[in-house]
DNA sequence: TCAAAACATTGACCTAGAGCAAGAACCAGA
DNA sequence: TCTGGTTCTTGCTCTAGGTCAATGTTTTGA
């Protein structure tokens, strides 16, 4: 089915570009990996549920978000297109997930269960290799995402997402970006007009 | 030199317990580890200057912080007692820090250089295990920094920070924990008679 | 041991951003 | 293509936490 096996050439060429990875060895494990499609809004991970499974995306979106005490969602994540994307607290920890995890548009995505990814990266070096690039960048962008949140105001933080992830404004619900940058939509909507 | 004798085996006990390593395995790469000492205030990494080393805190501690636009210090993590601590994405991408490590109080550490640091994680099996376990761990704490930072008032996020880290109000300056905490030392005085 | 400096507290203000209500614009799905 | 429910905007008001100034309290290093 040349729609799977163009989704297996994106992820190889993902893996390749962080590991250096041979397609021999790629073809060997990549039925560890399952197609999948979520509809708009469908739930991938519920609060409460122990994480299963990694999950990179091919097409569309996941956001990752808690809801708090008061009941309001706190987005902590937005997953776009070729990235790898869970609940890598859960996952690793195998605890229950105090997030959820749900498709923000029409979303084809990849799925390998938490025993056989941990399985590659413990047997292969170039999946190793892949996992700690992954984790090392995560922990970079959630440090980034603290100097930021921390001591800028609203608008600043707001030009700076619009400076890093150009077009997101565009492409996502602008509650979503409110709740992503820590601010109400009320505040969002004042602020931009003032971009 | 029982002193050095005794730090190595902290270092041991430590890379035991998160990898399983050997006495042997740990023997052969353990003069890897220099041992260093810092006076109160001195700095073991300046802003702009690409971060060399890995370090291992001992006795004392060392505090990472950034100074933003505004001339304010905002500070990310305090490292304490058998803790590792750098600044890992200067490290990691080998670009020029945007922090300053600071020791608070006299400090006693492990210095490791990044090669040697990073050989050590491609040659061992042990060593990489351990630093997986650092990552995810880092990456984790700053996760859940993000989410209690935002959302929570200034007063839960202090309760929080008491829970967390006992003892740490008695053991740090004030300022320094307001800064952490993302408020004024102002509000922190006020926010402790509510504790 | 003690002076100078750094740190902490407290009071009187001020402001960025929250909360809420009401209405307008925008979809998604049937 | 229409429609009912989301989402977005805007005005008014309110509050947590900031700023600044004045004063008291620790530290520390010579």
């Amino acid at each position: 089915m040349t729609d799977l096996m163009n989704s297996y050439q994106i992820l190889f060429s993902y893996f390749q570009q962080l590991s250096g990875i041979a397609a021999e060895e790629f073809d060997a494990f990549k039925d560890k990996f399952v197609l999948q499609f979520a509809k708009r809004k469908e739930f991938i991970l519920q609060e409460g549920r122990v994480c299963q499974s990694n999950y990179f995306i091919l097409k569309g979106s996941f956001r990752m978000y808690q809801i708090n005490e008061l009941g309001q969602e706190m987005i902590r994540y937005f997953a776009l297109e070729n990235k790898f994307g869970t609940n890598l607290t859960s996952l690793i920890e195998e605890s229950p997930s105090q997030e959820f995890i749900q498709a923000i548009e029409p979303t084809t995505y990849f799925k390998i269960s938490r025993v056989d990814f941990f399985n590659l990266v413990e047997t292969s070096p170039h999946v190793n290799k892949a996992y700690r690039n992954i984790l090392e960048n995560a922990y970079i962008t959630s440090q980034k995402r603290i100097y930021k949140l921390q001591g800028m105001t609203a608008l600043d933080r707001l030009k700076w997402l619009n400076a890093h992830y150009p077009g997101i404004l565009a492409r996502i619900p602008s509650k979503m970006i409110a709740s992503y940058l820590g601010i109400t939509p009320f505040t969002l909507s004042r602020l931009k007009s003032e971009l």
